[in-house]
RNA sequence: GCCCGGAUGGCGGAACGGUAGACGCAGCGGCCUUAAAAGCCGCAGCCCUUCACGGGCGUGCGGGUUCGAAUCCCGCUCCGGGUACCA
């Protein structure tokens, strides 16, 4: 009674291991490739939700669920290398068909695709090499500090048994205390510990001081940055509270009239950089790159913000993670044909800082597939976004119990033609089913590279101009309004609010409007059905034979087809169809009487024509009232019966009302036979009353004529 | 800060260089009715003038291109989204 068909055969749930059997697979299939792996690193925890998240899901430094403030961890945990395909990720948006540009724009953002060079840096008294990336090789000369992440591996050695272990450790302790979302806060002061030591620069064998501190992010580049205080704002800020030298190696563009200040990040004549002063700093960034690569000391490289995603989970719900850890084997997985590993029964699912699933000792414990000895198994789900990225690959073959899909079937189906959801996945589900469709091309299993060809990002219907939620108490149950006004009002209504990307504002005057019209045609319809005896499909070439009222009204009826087979080509502007729609029904309405009292039949076919037609049009919206109603005027069913076809004959009329304009402003209109001569057109113009008054006393400048719409004259006073 | 979007009546929105405000909601008036509901018909951007005809102003602001701009270009404002010590 909703009017939605669902092909149930096709139904799945992730959370059956039936489904996640196959995403253990998957996971096997990524292990073997190295695409899944497992490291020790600094992740993201959610105190509340007692688990790590993968970037994606970190908002604003807070967890996407909970909004809980997340902190960092050190833990071992398993990772797919989605920056394996950072670069195809990029490359491949030229392949789809169509997405929102502004989709497209927020993946390329945060996969982030920086060009630059890696360089050498070398701290000779503890015989350690440090490489750096960065953008800006031309500012090299203008490095005049060294500062390391404090979760810089290094760390430790440089200072252990000196003066500056203490404070270093201090530091290090202090800024590990911090949450994600403090340490991120852009304009609080620069902090740091000098670390006692130097690395050589690589390009003029300078001497300068290393520091450890907050501003370097070990999960960007190397963890390590050369300071150009003179060319960047952190490094500047960073110079100014310790009291560091700022050295300028760009010079102000001569075009510049001002001198600038520092820091400078502009284009210009280098200075302070040895051989290179004098030339622009664009062209020196590639001799400078040029050079260190002939020395052995740099290269050109390119860096991603992208970082490879975590999807280990101390949570219950989740696929196990197909993984058992054996003393003399090492990190074994599961052979494919002990799949699905399946979730444990525990008592308590709630968050505890560790997998849940490490109460159940009795599924922990397991024996080494490849030994036979004792084993552990892996006790951390996966993100169950993982789920997510790939389950449209199992709705092709959804009850294959040999195979996640069989071949046949994603050759035949794959890609998705149209893919529909809300911004909010634009880098989440999105990137990770991007990420998914690519490897397992890669390895072979599909031969796809990207899993949807169009992508529409609908918006939020909101209630009372806010989001509804359950705890606003704001939200609208469609259950009701189906219960109340009919499947066909409240879908025609949400199609009717406004274009779909932009969402709107749900109001019960809006679907009581739309049930209003309708009703006008449910009504009409009836009227038109007992006016005619029987029902009978359209006969003969109406067109030709109708006049006055009804050939008017059947002129509107084909406009109504032309208007909304137009628009459906056009894209998801259903407001605008429907739109047209209404102004037939309100077509018919004004026409009804005169010709259902006629006793003109043409008149009546005419009438029953356009009741039919205004049906058809409706259908996608409202199948059941059109289905009632076509059936009434035709006698046939509108689901088996074509689309309408407008008439090219019916869309032109004999006169056309053409606007007339003295200079660009709007005085009259005149009835004008379609096709008229331009003179005969002009005529006209000058001779409607209105126009009269504003020509006298002007002499003509100018006369455009837009055949079939306007006519502008162009005055001025004589 | 940087990158995207957006701004049109009381409201949702039409109009993708050519009649701004289609269609709908809310509003007002009329008809029908003992009455109400429902329904049907009509009015409706703002201002001036009017019996009427008419006129001026109007698509966030300021410029420009064009015979003609909501629409194209330049410069802003505000709102929304994304992203951000990313070297």
């Amino acid at each position: 009674e909703w009017g939605i068909s669902i092909d149930w055969n096709r139904e799945l749930a992730t959370h059956t291991p039936e489904y996640y059997r196959w995403t253990q697979w998957i996971f096997l299939q990524l292990f073997r490739e190295g695409l899944a792996y497992r490291t020790q690193a600094p992740v993201q925890w959610c105190p509340k939700d007692a688990t790590v998240l993968a970037n994606e899901q970190v908002v604003d430094g807070r967890c996407e669920r909970c909004g809980t403030e997340v902190v960092t961890r050190n833990l071992r945990q398993w990772f797919f290398r989605t920056t394996a395909y950072a670069e195809q990720l990029l490359a491949d948006f030229e392949k789809l068909e169509s997405w929102p540009e502004h989709v497209i724009t927020m993946q390329d953002n945060w996969i982030g695709r920086s060009e630059g060079a890696e360089v050498t840096f070398r701290c000779e008294s503890a015989d350690l090499k440090f490489p750096v990336f960065t953008t800006r090789p031309d500012t090299l000369f203008g490095a005049t500090f060294f500062v390391l992440a404090p979760e810089h591996p290094e760390l430790e050695r440089l200072v252990q048994g000196t003066d500056a272990e203490e404070p270093v450790r201090e530091y290090v302790n202090s800024v590990a205390r911090e949450s994600v979302q403090s340490r991120g806060d852009e304009g609080r002061p620069k902090t740091g510990v000098p670390l006692g030591r130097t690395v050589t620069n690589p390009v003029n064998g300078e001497e300068i001081p290393m520091f450890v501190a907050d501003y370097v992010l070990m999960d960007y580049g190397t963890g390590a940055v050369m300071a150009v205080p003179a060319h960047d704002e952190r490094d500047f800020a960073f110079a100014e509270a310790f009291d560091l030298p700022v050295r300028r190696v760009i010079d102000a563009p001569e075009t510049d009239e001002q001198p600038t200040t520092l820091p400078f990040t502009g284009d210009g004549p280098m200075v302070n950089s040895g051989r290179f002063d004098g030339l622009n700093n664009r062209d020196a960034y590639d001799q400078i790159v040029g050079w260190l690569a002939e020395e052995g000391r740099g290269d050109s490289s390119v860096n991603f913000r992208l970082r490879d995603w975590l999807v280990s989970r101390q949570r219950y719900w989740g696929a196990p993670i197909p993984i058992v850890y054996c003393d003399s084997c090492g990190t074994v997985p599961v052979p494919e044909d002990q799949l699905p590993v399946e979730l444990p029964e525990v008592e308590d699912y709630a968050p505890k800082g560790k997998s849940p699933l490490e109460a159940a000792t009795d599924w922990v414990e397991t024996t080494c597939p490849e030994c036979g000895g004792g084993a552990r198994r892996e006790t951390d789900t996966m993100d169950t976004f993982v789920d997510s990225s790939w389950y449209y690959l199992r709705y092709l073959d959804a009850g294959n119990s040999e195979a996640a899909w069989s071949r046949e079937a994603v050759d035949h189906w794959m890609p998705v033609d149209q893919y529909i959801g809300g911004v909010e996945h634009a880098i989440l589900h999105l990137l990770y089913a991007r990420f998914f469709v690519k490897a397992l091309a890669d390895m072979g299993h599909i031969g796809v590279v990207e899993p949807f060809a169009n992508l529409f990002t609908q918006g939020m219907i909101t209630r009372d101009g806010a989001k509804m939620s359950k705890s606003k108490g704001n939200t609208v149950s469609p259950a009701e309004y189906v219960a109340r006004h009919g499947a066909d009002a409240a879908r025609t209504y949400v199609c009717f609010m406004g274009p779909p990307e932009r969402g709107g504002d749900w109001t019960d005057e809006g679907v009581e409007g739309v049930h209003r019209f309708l009703s006008r045609l449910w009504r009409v319809s009836g009227e038109v059905a007992d006016a005619a005896g029987s029902p009978t499909p359209t006969a003969g070439d109406l067109g030709a034979q109708a006049s006055g009222e009804a050939r008017e009204l059947l002129a509107k009826a084909h406009w109504a087809i032309d208007k909304a087979t137009r628009d459906f080509n056009r894209g998801f502007q259903f407001n605008t169809v429907i739109a047209a729609v209404m102004e037939l029904v309100n077509e018919i309405y004004r026409t009804k009487d005169v010709l259902m009292a006629g006793g003109d039949d043409r008149g009546l076919e005419c009438l029953s024509f356009a009741v039919a037609t205004a049906a058809s049009l409706i259908q996608p919206f409202s199948p059941h009232l059109a289905a009632e109603v076509y059936e009434q005027m035709t006698g046939e069913r509108v689901w088996e019966s074509d689309w309408p076809v407008a008439d090219p004959e019916m869309l032109r009329s004999d006169t056309v009302t053409i606007v007339v304009q003295v200079n660009g402003k709007v005085r009259d209109r005149i009835e004008v036979a379609d096709g008229a001569e331009k003179q005969e057109i002009l005529d006209l113009a000058r001779a409607a009353e209105n126009v009269v008054r504003h020509l006298e006393g002007m002499e003509t400048v100018k006369e455009i004529v837009v055949p079939g719409k306007l006519v502008n004259l162009v005055v001025k006073p004589a």
